[in-house]
DNA sequence: TTCTTGATTGACTCGTCAGTCAATAATAAT
DNA sequence: ATTATTATTGACTGACGAGTCAATCAAGAA
């Protein structure tokens, strides 16, 4: 049988540890420490492993970003119509995954992070573009280019804020109705000049 | 003549500089030396007058809800119209005050700071209800209530979802075209089951 | 068994930072 | 001139946290 390291084991174990913490601190300003020890390890191990604090939390956030992606390869198939495939990215985002409350924080975290770091910075761009060609992809299909640029935009815009609003919000109304606020932006707009 | 203490001169010049250290940072992990030497002073003094750094960082905040109802109030009259009052709601909240770097970090890392702090919390609450009464005001009177609300969060929901892609993009479209989008959004529904 | 390599940690160093305090300067009041 | 008040700081404390390191421990290889 093939030797497993404990490396992949340890390595799964802090990320997911790290965005527990994040979820309870409520931002990046985690300690290696709590990490180290949600995790059953002592911190020294962390850095074993990761070298140094912010390569953690980079790893983090690219752990989020891959089971976003994830996500949303399972539920969209090449046998879907556009409007369709277009629902299935509306709610992947919205998917009870994304609310867990250390994946908010961490999002919200990873936003602000991109001012100053190079690194998160490109991982966000990544996540951007991927969001931007993803919709562009099906829209494309429904609209000419100009105007599916412009919904696009505007699809994008209505993710962020809606998620940033329900995140802060531990009352409030159901996803459903933020998820059913751009599906209704949606057909308005692809409606429009039509018939 | 009235003498004059120091005293609101400096609570100024720390949040001042409390917001041009959080544009440079990039978030609220600003040290409160740093504010102050930024503001001439040692950091005794900002203990001194805001007691921790809590408060200084409450107040800044609190200064910069202050300033944007402050510019509403000097665009927003009784007698414009209600479309025009929307115009101007918009218009406010992507001006070039809002995306002076230090104003982005500083809403960016409110938002986040909310998920802890009960005061910071309590304060963005209190922006939020501001926000949507001001929009209920006018929309109320073009649409029916139930419609109205609807449109209004999404309106929020593109503020803030356009205000933080603008703000990452150091490049990217002018605010114009956020802002355009918006009026887009708002004439479509508005229009919307009108003749 | 002995050697090598990966896994793991306790203890430690070095910085940094919030917050305190006693002391000093300046200003106004009596 | 004396006293009270306000303004202001340097120096200090106490805590905490990132990252290092030498030393164990475990297990397979030679």
């Amino acid at each position: 049988m093939p030797k497993v390291g404990m490396e992949p084991i340890r390595r799964k174990a802090l990320i997911d540890a790290a965005i527990a913490a994040i979820g309870d601190r409520g931002a990046l300003d985690v300690t290696v420490s709590d990490i180290a020890g949600r995790a059953g390890v002592s911190s020294a191990l962390a850095h074993h492993y990761f070298g140094n604090k912010e390569r953690l939390l980079e790893a983090t956030m690219r752990s989020l970003m891959t089971e976003l992606a994830q996500d949303l390869r399972a539920r969209v198939t090449p046998s879907m119509k556009p409007r369709e495939r277009l629902a299935a990215l509306i709610a992947v985002n919205f998917s009870d995954k994304q609310f867990a409350p250390g994946t908010v924080s961490a999002w919200l975290s990873f936003y602000l992070e991109a001012q100053r770091s190079a690194a998160m910075r490109h991982l966000l761009s990544v996540y951007s573009r991927r969001l931007h060609s993803n919709l562009m992809f099906d829209l494309a299909k429904l609209k000419p280019r100009a105007e599916a640029e412009r919904i696009s935009e505007g699809i994008a815009a209505l993710i962020d804020g809606l998620y940033i609003r329900r995140a802060l919000k531990q009352s409030g109304p159901e996803r459903t109705s933020a998820v059913a606020l751009i599906h209704d932006y949606l057909d308005t707009m692809l409606a429009r000049g039509q018939a």
